[in-house]
DNA sequence: GTCTATACTGCGATAGAC
DNA sequence: GTCTATCGCAGTATAGAC
């Protein structure tokens, strides 16, 4: 009998390579290789099943290690949980802070190049995006917090520039947090259906709901019936 | 010692009226009391801490029962998550296949009336709602495909009236697919973050959703830049 | 139909050898 | 830094009295 078998099918350890490949920067540079190679074996895990269904067997497990291996990596679960979902949400919030936006020109091409990039990031790492948005309940409070804080940075981000198109009347007016709201709900839902293999690439998407946030500020839409 | 004291704050148990109070009918009516009271106070811990972090301790306790009791009236724990999906699923179909739209007006106005509707659902029952849309790994596998169906069903029926409208003229060319996916992510991602003491009420936020479903398929957002 | 008590299982985390 | 072995505990579900 041999000492450890592989738990996963052919399928499953083929997808493994592709969300490897997919975030080979996802990580904090300052961490070592094993610690990036635990935290994307957890994001696999935490996504498919759910952070308390998921066991540090199952994470060990998914890069050849043993349990107690992973607690020289990380002094608990809950850190791994939590250093996933700050890394997710500071890059997300990288995508829409970036200086190339704000020296772009118009409102709504600012407006359009934030939702078509923060779109694009939930798409391409949708299994890390998962488990940032859906697994909160797992954090102790203080780490609860600290991803709260983050959310709420990114929000107003959202927020500053639907407010600036409309104050300079570049946009209709309406209910700026409605309006953000919806276009955030846009972006962040798709982690729970898309697939890297379905017939939008992420930057496709994140064109067509930039799109659809236009149309939803600029407000053409049943006025005319 | 006092035999038991309850496990929970004056204020959830205030929540837990409020919650009672907004989902009298949620349940199929064949059902007796106390089932019913375990499955709504199953939706509150599944809703707060997740399907896995809820014990049948939690869910009996929440009604003032042994976990023992629990067994009589399910026969399992998935059970019970499965009884408050196939529940809320069936619930929020009905809301979009209602005679009442199918009798309508215009194409837009149908769509209008389904985008509204289905929003609402999701608001006023945003507890049970979260718990159906984000619990699906808590499910066997026979379970989770009889989800999928619904989710199928309820997809289709949005996916016929795009296309009604579509092929009659009244909306835009576009992709039917990726617009049935931007308003369903409306509609369900609210179960993220909306509260009832918010500063919309379920219709108010159905209205202003089904009027941005609007928006996106009439389709004069960015066409006269 | 509800209780108390508990069987059985499996998890998070640690001890200590190498 | 990794292993094997295991501790302590919590979880689902059951047994059997009332």
């Amino acid at each position: 009998m041999p000492r450890r078998q592989s738990r996963f099918t052919p399928e499953e350890i083929a997808a493994d390579r592709r969300l490897k490949d997919q975030s080979p920067d996802l990580w904090n540079a300052d961490l070592g290789d094993v610690e990036k190679r635990l935290l994307t074996s957890a994001v696999r895990c935490f996504a498919a099943n759910g952070y308390h269904a998921t066991t540090t067997r199952d994470i060990a497990a998914g890069v050849g290690l043993s349990p107690a291996a992973l607690y020289v990596h990380f002094p608990s679960k809950e850190l791994v949980l939590f250093e996933i979902m700050r890394a997710a949400h500071e890059r997300a919030l990288a995508c829409v802070k970036d200086p190339s936006i704000e020296a772009a020109g118009t409102a709504a091409e600012r407006l359009a190049a934030m939702v078509s990039r923060y779109t694009a990031w939930h798409a391409r790492h949708h299994v890390a995006a998962r488990v940032s948005q859906y697994e909160l309940a797992g954090l102790t409070p203080g780490h609860y917090d600290e991803i709260i804080g983050l959310r709420h940075l990114t929000n107003e981000v959202f927020r500053a520039a639907v407010e600036h198109g409309a104050t300079e009347g570049a946009f209709a007016p309406g209910d700026v947090n409605r309006l953000v709201r919806g276009m955030l709900s846009l972006s962040i839902d798709l982690v729970r259906w898309y697939r890297l293999d379905g017939p939008d690439s992420p930057e496709q998407l994140g064109d067509f709901y930039a799109e659809l946030a236009l149309r939803m500020v600029l407000n053409k839409g049943s006025d005319g019936r």
